[in-house]
DNA sequence: AAGTGGTCTAGACCACATT
DNA sequence: ATGTGGTCTAGACCACTTC
């Protein structure tokens, strides 16, 4: 664990329990510098990261301050700053999968130009629906390449693809870029995910990275309405 | 501008120029501190904000890579860079509003939660549609308290309320914080976004905030299905 | 063993807000 | 004028990858 690492949770920490409130001014950089026994530039970083978590600001020429946020508001924050994006919102409930489809196909223009491959190259397609306690949630179309994630089975489809990648493979996971819309479900959708006819769906498309640069996952995900939220911070 | 800045779009425009291609390695950054004159401090700055964008990643004991993204991708996040989250994609379209409400009434407690006022504030409750040339796109749902924004006029509305906020105010926003939803529509959507009876929509919750960390605004924000696009990048 | 990026420092100077 | 946070440096040491 980094110093500017230990500020930053010894901070938030002081912000979930109250002893920092909402609206208070938090002690200076350089009286953080002597609590923390750290420079300047190491205070600077932890309090940046509380800044793109979206707890506090700083002002220059008038100091640093907790935001304005509601208690509830607040633990959301910090919760979903502990774990990234929409990944362990199910983390309690059992998470389990239907695979539809599993099979090695070559690659069609769209999904080697999101992967970056090369006409002759194959990829994974696979489709799953995906049920949490029970419930269908979400359907997945993903793509993969069959030379950067060798030895996939339908069984790993049916468990977590992610701990295969992760756990088996050894691969650690950068970045993905992400585009949600919003549509009407499709008869599939409506049977696999327990839709009425006319019920919408959102529809998150994304392109997922190795810590090398290298793309090694396409895919659409066809969420229920009923249960999709995004999350997010925007810092100007 | 900063030296970290220059640093950053001197690489950026390298990259969209096609000096450097998807899965090139960058010069080390022992180089790029010779090469721009600065301290491993700054580079790090420079090169961790293109990382934060999605255009590159870093490998301790390897080096830097620009990631494998197609250009046309690779131009969509230098874009969505520039302008943040959804505001500027419309801005060479004529935007134009109709106001439904302009009121000011007291505030109700989700709003009093969500914008941490007390329970005599009251707040304007401004409900306006959006139109970019000439096509209704956004049912807008604002709250603002009457305390932070004062003169704020019905006019202000059919037109830019954040102009008002920024420029005849003279405030900065610091920060918005997001949740992206999605439903069906009901009546008074369909009737003023012409859509049809069962066109689902894209639910925008936000609270936004000034640089001194007080939300100013509460606002849900209802999208057309088919141009409501929201795009992402998450570095883990 | 050599070289990469990551962290951290002590101190200089700058931009901005308040007094 | 004072004091805040912002930038930048030169150099030390660490963690990791590659050879």
């Amino acid at each position: 664990m980094t110093k500017y690492m230990q500020i930053a949770n010894d901070i938030r920490n002081n912000i979930v329990k109250g002893i920092l409130k909402p609206n208070d001014q938090l002690p200076f950089e350089k009286d953080l510098c002597e609590k923390y026994d750290a420079s300047k530039m190491t205070v600077k970083k932890a309090l940046d990261i509380l800044v793109t978590q979206g707890l506090i600001v700083k002002r220059r020429g008038s100091g640093t301050f907790v935001k304005s946020i509601s208690n509830a508001d607040m633990n959301k924050l910090v919760i979903s700053n502990q774990f990234r994006g929409l990944t362990a919102l199910y983390s309690n409930q059992k998470v389990s999968s239907e695979v539809l489809t599993f099979e090695v196909v070559p690659s069609s223009e769209i999904v080697r130009n999101k992967l970056q491959l090369e006409n002759e190259d194959f990829v994974y397609n696979i489709l799953r629906v995906r049920y949490v306690d029970g419930a269908p949630t979400v359907m997945e179309h993903m793509y993969m390449p069959i030379a950067l994630i060798p030895g996939l089975k339908r069984k790993n489809a049916t468990e977590s693809i992610y701990s295969y990648i992760e756990g088996d493979l050894g691969y650690k996971i950068q970045s993905s870029h992400r585009a949600i819309s919003v549509r009407k479900s499709n008869e599939l959708e409506q049977s696999k995910l327990k839709l009425e006819v006319n019920d919408p769906v959102a529809v998150v498309e994304q392109v997922a990275y190795l810590e090398n640069g290298v793309a090694f996952e396409y895919s659409i995900s066809v969420h229920r309405y009923d249960n999709f939220l995004f999350e997010t911070v925007i810092v100007i």
